[in-house]
DNA sequence: ACCTGAACACCGTTCAAGT
DNA sequence: ACCTGAACACCGTTCAAGT
């Protein structure tokens, strides 16, 4: 109440130890800011960890402080989910690409994305992909299918099938690396385990793509008829 | 500690308040109670709700309680999931079933059976289903793609798209009718809703019929060449 | 063997209050 | 405008205790 208060305790008033002018203009937090930290913490203790309270920690705030910004923990699962697809979706092929191989490299783009980060691939599963950058790579699916000929029924069709598929993909494979992991249990030394999961990750990736293809002959094959 | 103390309040010793002799034996909880209070909770107020205080409360018994019979709450999902799935897979098409007919119904008996539950759908995206109902159904998908000529390596890849398909479209089927539902608000009357919401069901089902089919389409087409 | 009851260490979210 | 702090109504899970 009283002016003049002291502001801390022991700083004296100096050009050093006062706030710049406006300080207050720029806030502590910011979107950007919680986003930062809701994925580092994702990153280091993965889905389970990510409460409102712990994103809070990480930022040194408050919980409550985070309603500032987000109306509830399901925002920050989205802002999350949406900043991660940001790098897939900012290297999207040109639309002078070969409508088959821009949906391949898409469709690739979109499940690396997820499948990256665990914890992407589980939330996915269970809220829609609504935000900027998955659009985005949605819309680039669906105008490489605008131009694979067949009718509009056909490309709606196809357009699901690939949905569909990059989303169970990714789920189901975040899936079985979770079983491995656990069945593996904590008897194997840790050379063998990076190079047993690279080894994995190709056949995954391998598998991915050729499940795209079987998708692409199919879309061809109906268009042929 | 002392021998013939009273068993309960008020009640007379006699033979209608006394328990039937080894009634111990027929304990109040089983899993199948467990499961089935699960189930009836889980279709009346939707997947948010279990909780191991709700299960408990809606079988008249303390949370502590179901520790007994399941270890943890995700055992609940995992029961209630493949509960879920014994009516789907008790119909499957005999081994004399043509392959592709026995694709297409049994993938569409797993994804209604998903659907017609907006929270097993929910829960499927979360929890690997492992249960004996899952395998069976994946098993009759698997056998009948045995029968479809081609490759091990391209059936490993079609059992793969098989999977993901089902997940996916589940998935997102379910994530699209809360999405409209949510859209629409409580701005409509019963009846046209009714109409609408019959009439949507007809279209989803007509698109997993048709993605199921473009995946066949493939399947021949990679088998042909 | 089966269930209760207390307890622990958490949650998300609200709201009034401070600055 | 932005953040704190207290508070509410929950959670899952453990463990000792009762019968």
């Amino acid at each position: 109440m009283a002016m003049a208060e002291p502001r801390d305790n022991q700083q004296p008033d100096s050009v050093f130890t006062r706030p710049p002018r406006g300080r207050r203009a720029q806030p502590a937090l910011s979107r950007e800011r919680i986003v930062a930290g809701t994925i580092a913490l994702l990153d280091r203790d993965g889905a389970p960890a990510l409460t409102m309270r712990k994103v809070a920690a990480e930022l040194g705030v408050h919980a409550t402080s985070l309603y500032w910004y987000v109306d509830r923990r399901e925002d920050l699962v989205d802002l999350a989910l949406d900043a991660v697809l940001a790098e897939a979706a900012a290297g999207l092929p040109g639309p002078d690409e070969p409508w088959e191989s821009a949906v391949k490299t898409t469709a690739r783009r979109f499940y690396t994305a997820l499948t990256d980060r665990a914890w992407a691939a589980e939330f996915a599963g269970v809220r829609p992909l609504l935000g900027p950058n998955a659009l985005a790579l949605s819309r680039r699916i669906i105008a490489a299918l605008a131009d694979s000929g067949g009718g509009d029924e056909d490309r709606a069709v196809a357009i699901r099938a690939l949905a569909n598929q990059i989303l169970g993909a990714a789920t189901t494979t975040v899936a079985m690396r979770a079983g491995a992991a656990a069945a593996r249990g904590g008897t194997d030394d840790a050379r063998a385990a990076a190079v047993s999961a690279s080894d994995a990750l190709a056949v995954e990736n391998a598998y991915f793509d050729q499940v795209i293809d079987l998708l692409l002959a199919g879309i061809r094959a109906r268009r042929a008829t």
